[in-house]
DNA sequence: CCTACCGATCGGTAGG
DNA sequence: CCTACCGATCGGTAGG
């Protein structure tokens, strides 16, 4: 049962590097100790070993994200606090919570619809975070949140440990996606009684021209 | 000699969509009209046939970029220049200059080094435009480039026409990416005696919070 | 540019 | 979990 969980992790490591293509079974099988044809005593089928990676780190992010975001209302700080722990989740290397999304292009066709629609599905937690930000007019909530998970989904595929940490990335990421829609700026987050920031890497990070 | 030309072309659409090894010769060699073995006529390998591509759409792409950029002087101006010329490239689903770049993980490891040198020498663009901007002192020019190129080099992931238009897009972007350093910020772009924003989509770009 | 083929590797199965 | 194998597909070559 947790030889089962030991192969998921590395053949999570492997797609998310390789993508699914230039993953084959046979190597899945060599790092967990076994030959090729002895992975089919665990597993289905490659496209149903993609899938449940897929599904079940998804499942994961959700509910890490959600975690993080509950102790805020105020929805930049929400944002903040869902941003910080999705870059913690794509970039450690440990785990099966790895970018295995947006690493398509070699799945087959039936495959990546399924992928899609659970991809879709879990991206509906920025959706709602997004949508509550006090943003400027002239800009497209949509793309806006496109954006920021392209930033969030890819940043596995240029990080390098080192110098800087995934918290310190985030604040990066939402120094420049903050943008206030009002000219009270400073003050417009209206929820009282909540905390406003979180607590990583919250100080430096205000610097609306004015 | 305007074969080999359609033959880069179907290619580059191919390794564009589904990566370099999910590509096969054999695909390529069909959509060319012609039988696998055919195809190496017209190139040495798989490997050398991907490396050309991605020489000359980087070629391209600076070439195009420079152009763009040379009516202007002012860095935001440059920096929307070269924004709205790179998505136009990498959104446009006709011709050479296609996103193959950022699409390394199943290219073996001695030509991803070889794409790499070749791509970082193309983002010294970016890195000379990003390093003439009057930032705020809080946000790091690195990290700000990379996530920039993240967005410019990955659109074609997310695209679909209808929507939004590449320039439309790049306006987005740069809304999001436009930040200024100093209090005084409508006025601090001091260069003078030059234009200072591109003619696409410029008008309801500038809106920070004051 | 085609035919015909090479050795290698792929996902997957049977039978133990 | 292994051995041994299947049909399919891969990049590439020879010989024309």
């Amino acid at each position: 049962m947790e030889r089962r969980q030991e192969i998921l992790e590395i053949a999570a490591k492997l797609f998310a590097e390789y993508g699914y293509k230039a993953t084959s079974i046979r190597e899945i099988a060599e790092r967990a100790g076994m030959m090729g044809g002895s992975l089919y005593y665990h597993i289905r089928s490659k496209e149903a070993l993609f899938i449940e990676i897929h599904d079940r780190a998804l499942d994961a992010a959700a509910r890490r994200i959600r975690a993080a975001m509950a102790p805020y209302t105020a929805p930049w700080a929400r944002l903040e606090a869902a941003c910080t722990e999705m870059l913690e989740i794509q970039l450690n290397p440990e785990s099966l919570t790895l970018p295995i999304m947006n690493n398509f292009r070699s799945v087959p066709e039936e495959v990546k619809a399924i992928l899609v629609r659970k991809r879709d599905e879990f991206e509906t937690i920025f959706r709602t975070i997004v949508d509550a930000l006090p943003l400027p007019p002239g800009l497209d909530r949509q793309i806006y949140r496109i954006l920021l998970l392209r930033l969030l989904n890819t940043a596995d595929t240029w990080y390098h440990e080192g110098r800087l940490s995934p918290a310190e990335i985030a604040t990066q990421i939402l120094t420049i996606f903050r943008h206030e829609a009002s000219a009270t700026s400073e003050k417009s987050e209206k929820k009282s009684g909540t905390k406003t920031a979180p607590k990583t890497q919250a100080p430096r990070r205000r610097r609306v021209a004015a």
